[in-house]
DNA sequence: TTTAGCACTCGTGCGCTTTAAGTGCTAACA
DNA sequence: TGTTAGCACTTAAAGCGCACGAGTGCTAAA
């Protein structure tokens, strides 16, 4: 009982270690007695136990019922990404298939992007996910300003495609309903029609100071018709081999795997997870890390693609946690990075290079 | 014993009729107490059940299991379609969905199929699909024409979007290495680097008068690589609402679902089964008909839509054979004739109206 | 501190029985 | 001659009990 908290000494890592793998290996609970047989650790199962019974106090390891073996926890599995896992070297054969679709001559990026999904998918064994960048360009058709109180407005966009989205404004300073009429119509003649993707500096600069009277005013505004606009046009998610989830027992109670296919199909909670994560490093989330109820029981592994420092797509796989991290860590960020490479001399969609850096950023806040 | 082979008298088909609606709406198999208490049916169960065991003898029923009631056979669904059913009056608000879509400010053809299909999935609770057009021209960046023997040729087209396509073909007239090479120049001046769509008829009138020593070859090669052009080229499938498949039990073996789903994301097959059917009316496909192993438990309804004579896509569902035929065929049949009729005045892609007619057709054969 | 041994727990699989639904057949009936 | 009531028969599904086995925790010995 000397195992300090968050702290784990070298045996328990090491027999930690060695459940995780087992489990990914076989599925089931796995016991003391496999593992002193199986693994190369020289304890008896007696040890074995004792360890196991502490790791799993310290919240490590589960056990499925009484006198099951143990499997590991969402934060087991958590170490064991962090602090345990080797990592996966790819095999020449899996290189080999990855550098052939990388010179392929696909030029469209959301084409290269699906021909990814499928291999990945072929590769690891799990269903696998892209994201592409819109295909069609979003494009504002309608601003409205609805007068709330003297604090407060409502910004209504209306979209090429039908998408009406609103958001309250808290003013950062009093309106009325005169004002925002004006500004209305000034908005309306500056930012509808126009690919939001092309609402750039200079158009922004001009409206400001035509506006200048209501300058913070118009910049909260284009402040929140930015982050509007993120959620119409965060991009399109791809799936590929839901089938392959199925030969997993972890899905075979078909009202959770129902679940999670609706989930899949509204596609709204994978886009948001993945665009509220961090851009730079493959991202890991295991189980209920991501707050999404029907992902309790599965894993989600990604890497953003990114194009001249803006973020173009995502590719990702998703399994049960109980999911050959390191192999699948290794495949997705090869190819994520190959595909980045690649996608710096491509031209997405109809923006083209020299632009890129006058697009609006959202402010940092 | 009464009924001649092939034909029903009044009372069997009555019988066929409730057991085929009742089998619809319950699931499982009926039985005649059933049919007597709680359709209109004025007969006994006695009566009933020497109408049912004729009625099996005729192949239109069939018995899960001794003990069970009756369900119908694949020929049963198909007189029943055919026959029996009445036709569905969609509900006013049915109606009401339908038309907001279609008054919805959608441009692309292509995202309203894509909205299309969520819709009906939602109204008929069955997985939906649409076939789209292909979203990026396909160009042919080579013409290869390999010498075989005086008689044979074989044709390889490669495409930018990296597929390869052969075709053996057999000439019309004898060939020598060198016609060959000859041709396959002139072919490639004319034909690669442009969108496949482009290869208008004065295209080929063109190419033709250039190389009218060879008329006869040059039809059959630009037949060969429509046909090449159109496998290609067959447009995107995409699935809608799979997850409401496994509220029907008929889904519920784990293996044959998973075998289902394998077939959806290859696409391929189901891609096949509508490009092979007419366009013009409503096809139903009921189980084995497809001739595609997986589907034998499966109902497929699609309507193909055109635009202008030729077909851009098709809105389709996919359902158990105890599916809602009318409510279905009701749903499809008008959303593709709405779809159908706005597609003529909306631009698919980048080929403008007036080109309509300047397409290549495929030679009757 | 480690290990051997043992009693205990609990899920799984198997075979048994019961139940209920539905049939086919026979005989009576209109 | 067609229809119906009644009954014996069949069978899948559901419920039950029991033995099995995998694995544990604990105790005591090394």
């Amino acid at each position: 009982m000397n195992a300090e908290f968050g702290e784990l000494d070298e045996r328990k890592k090491k027999i930690l270690h060695a459940i995780v793998n087992a489990h990914i290996r076989v599925g089931g609970p796995v016991g003391s007695k496999y593992l002193a047989q199986h693994q190369h650790i020289t304890l008896s199962s007696a040890t074995i136990r004792n360890e196991m019974a502490e790791l799993e106090a310290l919240g490590y390891l589960e056990q499925p019922h009484a006198s099951a073996g143990r499997i590991p926890s969402e934060r087991g599995y958590r170490f064991y990404v962090n602090s345990l896992m080797e990592k996966y070297r790819l095999t020449s054969a899996e290189l080999r298939q990855l550098n052939n679709l990388m010179k392929s001559k696909i030029e469209e990026l959301d084409k290269l992007l699906e021909a990814a999904t499928k291999l990945v998918s072929s590769l690891t064994n799990y269903t696998s996910l892209t994201v592409k960048p819109p295909q069609h360009e979003v494009v504002i058709t309608h601003i409205r300003l609805l007068y709330l109180d003297t604090q407060t407005f409502l910004l209504v966009l209306v979209t090429s495609t039908d998408i009406v989205k609103t958001k309250y404004v808290r003013s950062p300073m009093v309106v009325t309903d005169e004002m925002l009429r004006t500004l209305e119509i000034e908005l309306n003649a500056y930012l509808t029609g126009i690919p939001v993707e092309r609402i750039t500096l200079p158009v922004i600069m001009e409206l400001t100071s035509r506006l200048s009277e209501y300058e913070q005013l118009v910049s909260s505004i284009i402040r929140y018709i930015y982050d509007a606009v993120g959620e119409i046009d965060s991009g399109d998610l791809h799936v590929e081999g839901i089938n392959l989830l199925l030969q997993y027992p972890e899905y075979s109670d078909v009202e959770r795997f129902k679940e999670l296919l609706k989930m899949l199909e509204r596609k709204e909670d994978i886009l948001n997870i993945i665009s509220e994560r961090d851009a730079d490093s493959t991202q890991v989330i295991i189980g209920g890390e991501s707050r999404v109820e029907v992902m309790h029981n599965s894993s989600l592994i990604f890497r953003k693609i990114r194009r001249g420092g803006r973020v173009v797509g995502a590719i990702g796989v998703l399994g049960p946690c109980r999911m050959d991290y390191s192999r699948v860590i290794a495949t997705v960020e090869h190819l994520a990075d190959c595909i980045s490479k690649r996608a710096a001399g491509i031209i997405p969609g109809l923006s083209t290079a020299p632009d890129d850096e006058a697009y609006i950023k959202p402010p940092e806040d």
